[in-house]
RNA sequence: GCGGAAGUGGCGGAACUGGUAGACGCGCGAGAUUUAGGAUCUCGUGGCUUAGGCCGUGGGGGUUCGAGUCCCCCCUUUCGCACCA
């Protein structure tokens, strides 16, 4: 009777046999109604005075032209199946969605077809709204937003101007990453070992004024605060990594003069006094090995290289430098690439030693990072031990490990525990104390107005979020370069600052944006003096974007400001986030900063975005990632057509746990689809046939209550694949050996099944004479704790902890009437013939294990 | 190198604080029903087996009455960061 869809022409047949399953009717049917009444219950009137806000938010998608992938739609329907649970426990729910759609991603599309994003975008946003409101989700279709949207980046932009007034936007001209594919700076997050990461071309350094938002005024509570936030652990382990903290010292190297020859200090105070020369500025994690100390390196373009460079050496150096510019970041970073470097000509005085060790340039010390140079201790360290290996430096030992001697000779760096020697005064003491100790001595060591020799310091790995793109697809960066005011931003009520159409938008190789090439846009009045101005022409990254839009949701309505306190209050921070593992360090950082900026600069009353975050997992198909290349991608709409938005979403959650995502077999859907079968069947079996009147069967009963118990585990932790198994051994339960099911049997699990299964369970509730929606009418099932309770249990019998047999026996039993249960086995008796039993092990209800010998 | 996750049938995956390994589903086998079916229903399905058992959760040790689960060593896969001082 049930047959199998051949793409929907079966079920077109049998749309008008109400006794037979047809999914795209009845979700046909639904999503109609739901569009008529709204998802989600709210009037604008309950929205604003919700009594029991739940913010349900999940990452919103960047709208391709290839429409939505399986990936969106396993992360939205593990959302909105969290969503629609929360909402059956009691909770408005608030589920919106939008679109991401400024970008490189939109652009390089639009460049690659020819066609102007301005005319894409639309087309593809209202291609994925179709296909979203196709899955069957509880989508807030009144509070949308759009990022390429004038009406919303003009609150971009004004956080932009907001950042700039309270000083955490500058302008400066740093080494900057530049993708020469896409023509345009990267931030760090956005350049992985070297390589883009849109296009994978390898990344240039180069020096080009960029505006820079000061994230690193924020790193500590960045830092900090992920303790107070419930987010998933390796979430937040990867953000913790990434900023990157490190504890340890600067110490300072004063520069000998190079005409002076060598004046040698003692041991343990610097020569020369009072010394009154530059000095070289050097971070350690491992001040303890300063004695070890035998030479220092400066990054290729370290400030000070061309002062302290001497003239007999000007020419090697510089052609050093060139060439350490020329290789790009991949090159430069390859593990086993050989040490390279240039001595200076100059020495320095190791603080510690009073000796004077040599300055080098080498290319494996990172401008970036610390100060730009290093102290090199050849010793303990495995980089500074090649480079000193290759350039036959000396390489001393500093600290002795477990069996090693001040003598003991060292092969590699050693780079563990252990205790100090040829340290001087400080030989002896184990490496840390060592470390605080000398930091503190060095502190005490003076010259120079009282400045010390040494600082204890954090050093992070975050670096400023550069945030200019020289790139047409994104929102103008609202500033104005007037020659007499300055930069200045471009008043509020002048934003937005609208991107113009542009029909030769192609990025070039120039370092300014396609809008430097449009006069009549960028040629603007000052705002303080009305002279001649010009507008800045770069656009900000996508990252910004996306950095708020969840304070925008429910905002949507408010025309004058980007968020209307009240509403805000209501609805902010977010309870619930759910998104892919991939923006674990990039927007989700991003988003923490912007908060926090925008708390402290009294806009917002809370600094953590997202109370919770949880992350969902991969679908992989045939052991790989879907992609085009690999030739495994999975187009939604046919199988949706096929089996129903409400098999296909059961399907994905059922594949795995959704926290580690799953492997897309094709044939699996078979089984939630003859499920969601099974379960039409049975329920429309129980109407008219069965009004209510016919208690259920015990042993039903109980499994009910067990499985209603599991679900309202694991249904709120996302466990959604033994959740689903769980509602189908109960099905399986109900229509054992082909009984006839009672409605007080199905009814509960009508509601247990909504969340995956949507338009059936609206279906099947109306079937069963309800006249409101099952969300609105039905509360999430509550279980009998009594009745869930095994009345009869399987205890297993086990002689020396192998399985002998297993008695049935009522819940409680004791060990005397199991023993005697036991012993009546003949399977049993026999493994215990001739033995003494030493002991018996009993855990009622379980187990029971004889122990002989 | 640093940080994290994971190795269980033919496959995806279950297994709470150590307590009957393989739930649920796919696939496969047998049968029923059917004009037919890639539909539905029933039963079976880790391996070996002398049919009593034996062996089985990446490998090797250990703790325990009992280990997928705890401890030690090793192997593999995978993700994030990475010449970060």
């Amino acid at each position: 009777m049930i047959g199998r869809p051949n793409h929907g022409t079966r079920d077109v047949m049998e749309q008008d046999r109400p006794d037979v399953y047809a999914p795209s009717a009845i979700e046909g049917k639904w999503q109609k109604t739901w569009e008529e009444h709204g998802t989600n219950g709210f009037t604008p009137e309950t929205f604003k005075s919700a009594e029991n806000p739940f913010y349900n938010l999940m990452m919103f998608p960047y709208p391709s032209a290839e429409g939505l992938h399986v990936g969106n739609i396993y992360a939205f329907t593990g959302a909105d199946v969290h969503g629609r649970y929360q909402r059956l426990i009691g909770r408005n729910v608030f589920e919106p969605i939008g679109f991401d759609a400024f970008g490189i991603h939109s652009e390089n599309f639009a460049l690659k077809q020819g066609v102007n994003p301005m005319d894409l975008t639309p087309k593809n946003v209202a291609n994925f709204t179709r296909q979203l409101r196709r899955i069957g989700g509880m989508f807030d279709w009144d509070h949308t937003v759009n990022t390429s949207d004038p009406d919303y980046y003009r609150w971009t932009q004004w956080i932009f101007v907001q950042l700039f007034k309270a000083g955490l936007a500058e302008r400066k001209e740093a080494p900057v990453n530049w993708c020469p594919s896409c023509m345009t700076v990267l931030a760090n997050e956005q350049v992985l070992s070297g390589l883009c990461e849109r296009c994978d071309t390898p990344v240039e350094q180069r020096h080009i004024a960029q505006w820079f938002f000061r994230i690193t005024d924020y790193t500590q509570r960045l830092l900090d605060n992920l303790k107070t936030i419930d987010w998933s652990d390796t979430t937040l382990k990867a953000q913790e990594n990434w900023i990157g903290r490190s504890e340890g010292a600067t110490l300072e190297f004063p520069v000998l003069p190079a005409d002076e020859g060598v004046a040698e200090g003692k041991e343990g105070e610097p020569a020369g006094s009072p010394f009154d020369g530059p000095t070289i500025s050097v971070f350690t994690t491992r001040p303890d090995t300063v004695f070890g100390a035998t030479y220092m390196v400066l990054a290729p373009e370290h400030p000070l290289v061309e002062a302290i460079t001497t003239s007999d050496r000007k020419l090697e150096v510089k052609a050093y430098q060139e060439a350490a510019a020329k290789l790009d970041l991949v090159a430069r970073q390859k593990d086993d690439k050989t040490k390279t470097g240039v001595f200076t000509g100059t020495m320095c005085l190791n603080p510690a030693t009073g000796k004077p060790i040599p300055v080098w340039i080498a290319d494996y010390v990172l401008i970036e990072y610390g100060t730009g140079a290093i102290m090199a201790v050849p010793g303990h360290d495995q980089r500074d031990f090649e480079f000193a290996q290759t350039f036959g430096l000396p390489i001393p030992r500093v600290v002795a490990g477990p069996g090693d001697t001040a003598d003991t000779p060292l092969d590699e760096a050693y780079a563990g525990d252990g205790t100090l020697v040829n340290s001087g005064q400080f030989n002896g003491l184990p490496w840390r104390e060592g470390a605080r100790d000398i930091v503190k001595w060095l502190e005490g060591v003076t010259w120079l107005g009282g400045k010390g020799f040494a600082e204890a310091k954090v050093t992070y790995r975050l670096h400023d979020w550069c945030i200019s793109r020289q790139r047409y697809w994104g929102p103008p960066i609202p500033i104005i370069y007037c020659d007499r005011c300055g930069p200045l931003p471009v008043p509020e009520e002048d934003l937005p600052v609208i991107l113009p159409r542009l029909e030769d938008f192609k990025p070039d190789d120039s370092g300014v944006s396609p809008l430097a090439r449009v006069e009549e846009w960028y040629k603007t009045g000052c705002p303080e003096c009305g002279g001649e101005a010009r507008r800045e022409t770069d656009v900000s990254d996508t990252f910004l974007d996306s950095s708020w839009y969840f304070l925008r949701y429910p905002s949507t309505d408010r025309e004058d400001g980007p968020m209307d306190q009240e509403i805000t209050q209501r609805w902010l921070p977010v309870d619930c986030y759910i998104g892919g593992e991939e923006h674990a360090v990039l927007h989700l950082l991003y988003a923490r900063f912007i908060t926090m900026a925008l708390k402290d600069m009294g806009h917002l009353d809370f600094e953590e975005p997202f109370t919770k975050f949880r992350k969902h997992g991969l679908i992989i198909r045939d052991g790989a990632k879907m992609s085009k290349s690999k030739g495994n991608v999975i187009v939604p709409d046919p199988i949706i057509e096929e089996f129903g938005a409400d098999t296909f979403r059961l399907y994905l959650m059922f594949l795995g746990p959704f926290s580690e995502g799953g492997d897309y077999r094709d044939e699996g859907i078979q089984g939630p689809y003859g499920f969601l079968h099974r379960l039409f069947d049975t329920v429309v079996s129980v109407i008219g046939s069965d009004e209510g009147k016919q208690p259920p069967d015990p042993r039903v009963e109980q499994k009910l209550h067990k499985t209603i118990k599991q679900l309202s585990e694991q249904v709120p932790n996302l466990q959604y694949n033994t959740a689903i198994a769980a509602m189908m051994e109960y099905l399986n339960a109900v229509r054992t050996g082909g009984r006839h099911a009672v409605r007080a049997e199905v009814e509960p699990l009508v509601v247990l099944v909504a969340p995956f299964a949507p338009h059936l369970a609206e279906e099947l509730w109306s079937r069963l004479g309800h006249t409101e929606s099952v969300f609105e009418g039905a509360n999430w099932p509550a279980f009998d704790p009594e009745k869930a309770a095994e009345e009869t249990v399987k205890i297993a019998v086990q002689v020396n902890g192998k399985l002998r047999g297993t008695v049935e026996a009522p819940a409680g039993t004791s060990q005397e009437e199991a023993e005697a249960l036991a012993l009546a086995q003949e399977n049993v008796t026999r493994h215990l013939d001739g033995l003494t039993v030493r002991r018996v092990i009993f855990i009622p209800n379980r187990l029971l294990n004889f122990v002989v010998g």
